[in-house]
DNA sequence: ACAAGCGGGACCTCCCGTTAAT
DNA sequence: ATTAACGGGAGGTCCCGCTTGT
């Protein structure tokens, strides 16, 4: 079985995805992406036209797990509070035990700085993310289980502090525990919940 | 007055910062810094031995522009709270107003994901700015404008949040203004005060 | 006709086998190997990753040299002692009147003292003429022309004695004559045959 | 005692012979030998012109060794066979158990091939090592102990084999040993004495 | 669609020799 | 005699994008 009907196209981006999360990238060439697949560079050149191509490929991918892995999470549940502390706790593992989270988000943010593109392609997932959340806060007003005026204004606040939570895993291992998981989402509700 | 007294190797290190701020370590060469500080790359080896040595110079270099810039704000005024306000926006105005800042840290991020020695600098770095910022959250606890109870821990919440703030001004230009500054200020202040 | 069937690898190898022949490893950079293959220093390291894999690969390729040539000697007669002189006159050729093969195996040697693989290489090297000359030596004494007891160890004599001459010639050019060729030859019979 | 009297000159070149004879000319700096003699490069360069001015020094330097050595040996008897087969177990021992010894001479011997100043050097180191064997035989043949007709020619072969011992010794550890020596050293007095 | 090979160039590393000052 | 600092440049490594052929 050697992954039929998922044309190499995704193929590439998927392995893209991988090497660059892992090394960023600066650090990882075509030919390794190419090999990963299990093709050549040549093929690679056939698909994608470019290496920025390429790394906006591999966001897409990245964007793709990440809405997957939220849906999955949010059809757990139907009360809203757990649900948004379920999405909540998705977004925190990937801060503090996910090293190619943290790596591939990063790069891209700094890419961002940078290259038009990459940033209107992030600045694209973050606003989708951020409607998620805020649908998510507003679904809990709604339950009159929270006083929130303005969810959207919640959830910019929130996603501000899990991108400080993200960067302090990097430097501090010792926070990326179970115990220190909870402490995060929980004290993340309560901003999102503005108790 | 060409800048004697002030060695070579600090305006290396300025230099280094200066284009790596602008550009990030990727885009910048070594050709390019040693122009810029008027010397050539063989003088540039003569103080720095490798790019990273002279990344890790620029960093040091960072440090000391915000802790000066920290210090000077801090003097303005005696009262604890006021005292905090300016500092907070003085990393406000970084995040939001100084593209220079926002590339430079992040760069520095990223590349502290996969280098131990940036990794070490930049948590030392961060250590202090804790520590220092905590000191002023437990300064207003004693003035009793506030119940306070753990500085460090309100310090640690309210980082995290600048840096997601310094993520979304690079994404949403628009709240990059002065009104956007005193609302983040302010917020930061409340979640710094636990109010 | 321009070389087709063999392969650039190959071709690269011999080129740079030549050129590290005339002047020796340090003064041959790899851009005069490329355009001597008529190709640029891109294409080189497609075949060869380092400078040091393309030293392994012109080893490779002298010690092929080495080998063709003996073999060619050796089919030229079937007298025993014959074509052990045939062999060593081959060798004394080599020393006495071809300055890149002085040059070339000086130049491996001397990088076999500082580099692991290289060392094994020549050493494998070595070994195989060390048999081939046991053998030839063998040979002369099932002949009965000889009382050789030790072939193996009669040839590490005659080895060794060919790498003096190697080095006097160097330094002797009075000896690099046929007549000198011929006393060099009857010499190392000697040594050899341990007459 | 910080080495007065010794000009700083005999102790650049007796440094530069040392880190010459560990890893080469190629990857010795002349920044590393200052340092090694405690002065700056600079300093360096005012006592020699050039990197292979201090070349031809540190080869001045080792001759003189060489010398002291074997006269030192040569004291200890005054019986001829006996004092041949100190110098010649002199010259073995360098052989086989001084790396440095082996990689030196083969730096040199290497540079000599392509550099004139260099190979004259040598050739006059080595002449004068012929002359001193071929008196050492010679005294033998005179104290009729043995019928040897020609001692320079003896002399030329058997500086030969040494030699291709130093060679065999980088390659074969195996024969670096004392019983190695000692046939190294008989072997060697057979082919000196013609026997 | 894919593979092999190639072209061109950027960039870091490294080092020799020089100079101004002491 | 000695030092800090510098200039200039060579060379190995590396990689993107292209071409050709199948």
């Amino acid at each position: 079985m050697v992954e039929k009907g998922k044309p190499m196209r995704e193929k590439l981006a998927r392995c893209a995805f991988e090497l660059f999360a892992r090394s960023g990238f600066g650090k990882v060439n075509l030919d390794a992406i190419a090999a990963q697949a299990g093709v050549t560079k040549g093929s690679l050149y056939w698909h994608y036209r470019s290496k920025k191509e390429l790394i906006l490929a591999a966001c897409d991918h990245y964007y793709q797990l990440w809405v997957a892995r939220a849906k999955a999470e949010m059809e757990t549940t139907s009360d809203p509070i757990e649900r948004l502390r379920r999405v909540l706790g998705c977004s925190v593992d990937s801060c503090l035990f996910d090293r190619d989270n943290r790596v591939f988000t990063t790069e891209i943010f700094a890419m961002g700085l940078q290259d038009e593109q990459v940033r209107e392609s992030w600045a694209g997932f973050y606003d989708m993310v951020r409607r998620l959340y805020a649908q998510l806060i507003a679904a809990c007003a709604e339950a009159e289980c929270t006083d929130t005026r303005n969810p959207t204004l919640a959830a910019d606040w929130m996603l501000a502090t899990i991108e400080g939570i993200k960067q302090r895993a990097a430097f501090e291992p010792e926070i990326c525990t179970s115990e220190g998981r909870e402490e995060m989402v929980e004290g993340l509700l309560r901003i999102a919940l503005q108790r």
